[in-house]
DNA sequence: GTCCGGATCTTT
DNA sequence: AAGATCCGGACA
């Protein structure tokens, strides 16, 4: 098993968010392990992408999506729940690929189906933030899983970005029992 | 300073 | 079908 390294992430978003499709995300803090595979992402396009936080500019909020490919970008949404981004592409472009959804591998006991689920199963809070996936606590792993047939749906929860929202640009392991919606 | 809406999940 | 719950961003 192989951890994913910097290369990977510097790529087209939308390629780096299907290639994480069956990747293992792994949560270590001294105890026993966490880790499920990724059955759900979401791909973010940068500052003309309507969805994107970096969308609206820089700012404190959004600078770790600024920053290089490789570390997490997490954020608070409806005041309760966190979400777990990938910083993909060169510095400055500001895109991103959103982790919807895990298949629990071991060390979870609760469902992963959901970006704020998953964070909650691996203690994943805002203290996360620019931290680096190659090197740090958390970390994407190859094991040499074959992708099975890959579907292609609009965004969730993105309706108010016009055009933007109908774009396929949601990933998702055809018939996964684990994706947060069919 | 005030106001508004959200890349969600749980409960009814 | 609706409520929880709060921060960032947009305005003034």
């Amino acid at each position: 098993m192989q951890r994913l390294e910097r290369g990977f992430y510097d790529r087209d978003t939308r390629a780096v968010a299907l290639d994480l499709l069956g990747k293992i995300l792994v949560r270590r803090d001294g105890r026993r392990p966490r880790m499920g595979r990724i059955v759900e992402t979401e791909a973010y396009l940068g500052v003309h992408d309507r969805a994107c936080h970096s969308a609206r500019g820089r700012t404190a909020r959004t600078e770790t999506m600024f920053g290089p490919p490789g570390r997490a970008y997490v954020y608070l949404v409806y005041g309760m729940h966190h979400c777990l981004n990938v910083v993909t592409e060169a510095e400055g472009r500001a895109c991103a690929v959103l982790l919807r959804a895990l298949e629990p591998l071991d060390g979870l006991d609760s469902r992963c189906d959901g970006p704020g689920r998953l964070c909650r199963a691996l203690g994943v809070d805002r203290s996360f933030d620019g931290c680096d996936l190659v090197g740090g606590p958390l970390a994407l792993m190859d094991d040499g899983f074959q992708l099975p047939a890959v579907d292609r749906r609009p965004r969730v929860g993105v309706d108010y970005a016009g055009a933007w929202a109908r774009r396929r640009l949601r990933f998702l392991i055809r018939g996964h029992p684990c994706v947060s919606r069919p």
